[in-house]
DNA sequence: CCCTGATTCGC
DNA sequence: GCGAATCAGG
């Protein structure tokens, strides 16, 4: 892939919005995370400025000492992990499987919710009662992660009252291509039989 | 461990 | 110019 006009506007955009080099480099596709910063660099971007933030002055490190130490008695076992082929990822498709859940972003910009939106914790809901229970177990070993804290692959089930400091989300690694952990998942994703027989 | 961006340097 | 490898940090 090579920095076509649009990609590279792309790329501009993006970074200005304040998206991650990952972030980016995934929406672009065929690039790494460090192709982006380096052309970020090229493209003289590189600080994030624009947002009002403090330009910090450019405080000249005059003396760039980096001797090139050739001593390297302790070669360092650094695993390399490689770029892992795209992926083509099938953003929720449960289409006949409703989702109780409160509604949280599963990821994507960072857009802060401004507030109190989050509906209720299904918990005198029709989930089974072992659902429930293995909820509350893990609640106890969740990661309590705030919401900067959250990543793809942390559960992003949201615990207690977001207007309260008893607030949090779970944290526990996600079930694979879901945003949440094996216990939240089962209790977000219903088989779809709320009801069986509630005459009207 | 996961993730950030920054820098270096062979290509 | 490009970007993998590396560095430095959270």
């Amino acid at each position: 892939m090579s920095w076509t006009d649009e990609r590279v506007e792309l790329l501009k955009k993006m970074w200005a919005e304040g998206q991650s080099a990952s972030q980016i480099a995934k929406e672009l596709g065929g690039v790494t995370r460090n192709a982006v910063i380096g052309k970020v660099h090229r493209l003289g971007l590189s600080n994030r400025t624009g947002s009002g933030a403090a330009p910090a002055a450019a405080a000249a490190p005059a003396k760039e000492a980096k001797p090139v130490k050739d001593a390297k008695p302790a070669p360092k076992p650094k695993p390399a992990p490689a770029a892992p082929a795209a992926e083509t990822a099938p953003r929720e498709e449960a289409a006949s499987v409703p989702e109780t859940r409160p509604a949280v972003s599963p990821a994507r910009k960072q857009i802060i919710p401004a507030g109190q939106p989050l509906p209720p914790q299904p918990s005198a809901n029709e989930i089974s009662p072992e659902a429930l229970a293995k909820v509350s177990e893990i609640e106890k070993k969740a990661k309590r992660l705030t919401l900067m804290e959250l990543t793809e692959r942390t559960c992003k089930w949201p615990v207690g009252d977001p207007a309260t400091e008893d607030f949090w989300f779970c944290g526990l690694p996600v079930q694979q291509g879901k945003p949440y952990c094996e216990a939240h998942v089962g209790v977000a994703f219903q088989p779809m039989s709320s009801r069986r027989d509630r005459r009207r």
